[in-house]
DNA sequence: CGCCGACTTGACATTAATCAAATGTAGTGG
DNA sequence: CCACTACATTTGATTAATGTCAAGTCGGCG
């Protein structure tokens, strides 16, 4: 149910994610990431700027609301969660990220992280000076280019959260969580209809735009209906026809 | 209540934004807008790319959800909203936009756009090829640096959008709404307080998640205690310390 | 074994939606 | 200028969806 990092030992990684040492060109997100699109050269004048990997503990901040902006981050290896706090000191959920996703694109605008970036579990980035980026673009056209492309997608990304917030149902807009998680697995190989949930109802609940109780009721309703097979994070998509149906819109309860 | 610029005489162009071979050197949105922080050289070599000022009608679309997608769009004169189209056929407003503002950048990930826009009012906006632009880029580093400000801000703004949705209560959506607008307004050295809402209510409650009676009701509500005059779509402030402290959440009714 | 945090379930309350008029406003043509 | 029409908006009554509160249950860990 953890991941599976916990204690790094100092004696050499096992796993090629493990590896101090990795490089784009070996990394298996590349085709999500960053460096997609370019050539073998072009990716090792990309890796030459990348600092470090870091290591993310699980529950600890990669970054707060209002830290200065120096440097992108890819992650390599668990999840995050993004969020904003409001005035009341309560949190907004606003996005989950996966391997191969870019964080830290809203601090571009104000040198300032808008949100903060939290570790779901043990986790791992690339960290990716922007300065040093923005060196690269003026040389590498094909890596600004995907930039633009990975910007763009999150402003989409965005505009589908808020048309979920604004205009769906609470069955509709699990079953749209549902459906998308599912999809990001699959582009990175994994299984659409069988993953594991990496954050806990309640966060669902609050980037959904609902409480945790709704959340539970509606896992329990559609588990009685056998669109799920639900054990803890534990997620299996019975159904997929009628959740993809349900998040669309075109098929709901009653 | 209308746009100024109904029928456009043949006749010479009477004020500057009316001119046809406007540049940006001489558009008052230029501290807003894409060339902000260019010198004349580099501002005129972008002007050099800008294709036409185009005309936009009331109630046209400029782009319509996934056509194909070639031109950014800098709105020179009156206000657009973008929105989304659900199976059910129903749109999702993801936006108003005013004059300054760049309209397209959710396309570039995908090559189509994502998202319609429709003016609100008779409306002129300034067409950027992006191919042109992407070259442009190469050349002027401030260029780019200021582009990818915008494309951040473009996603801070929906992160706030999805705050506002995921978070906050009719009357707080209202007051936030109503202070944003504003403050966009002073930025474009308008009174903050005092401005004409360019949307019916039907829209402001789309954009915000709720209907068009709640919206009635809730201007009614702050009208009857003192916080507003609402004449049609003239709105003014009248107290805009308590509608701000409502934004934050400090301060809600009872 | 027992504790703690996460989750589930039930009863009830509340917010905002829905339905239904009534009223206001802008534009049209006589 | 006025009557007429088509919308847009306001207001009221009622309902439905989801939130809140309050027990429980489950599962992992010390």
């Amino acid at each position: 149910m953890m991941s599976s990092i916990q204690i790094q030992p100092v004696a050499p990684a096992q796993t090629s994610a493990m590896q101090e040492h990795n490089h784009c060109a070996t990394c298996s997100l590349h085709k999500l990431c960053l460096p997609t699109g370019l050539g073998d050269d072009e990716m090792s004048r990309l890796d030459s700027i990348i600092g470090r990997r870091r290591r993310v503990q699980r529950g600890t901040n990669l970054y707060r609301t209002n830290d200065p902006f120096t440097k992108l981050y890819a992650i390599r290896v668990g999840h995050f969660k993004t969020f904003q706090i409001n005035a009341g000191g309560e949190q907004q959920i606003t996005g989950f990220q996966m391997p191969g996703e870019l964080l830290g694109m809203d601090a571009i605008g104000t040198g300032r992280h808008h949100c903060g970036a939290m570790a779901l579990e043990d986790s791992e980035v690339c960290e990716i000076p922007f300065a040093k980026l923005e060196v690269l673009f003026a040389e590498i056209p094909q890596l600004l280019r995907h930039f633009h492309r990975l910007m763009s997608q999150e402003i989409t990304r965005e505009q589908n959260a808020m048309l979920l917030l604004g205009s769906m149902c609470a069955e509709q807009r699990l079953a749209v969580f549902l459906v998308n998680t599912g999809a990001r697995y699959a582009a990175r190989g994994y299984s659409a209809n069988n993953f594991q949930l990496r954050m806990m109802r309640e966060e669902i609940g609050n980037y959904l735009g609902l409480t945790i109780e709704s959340i539970s009721r509606l896992l329990s309703r559609f588990k009685k209906r056998g669109l799920l097979k639900v054990s803890n994070r534990e997620i299996e998509i019975l159904n997929p026809m009628i959740l993809r149906a349900m998040a669309a819109g075109t098929e709901l309860s009653r």
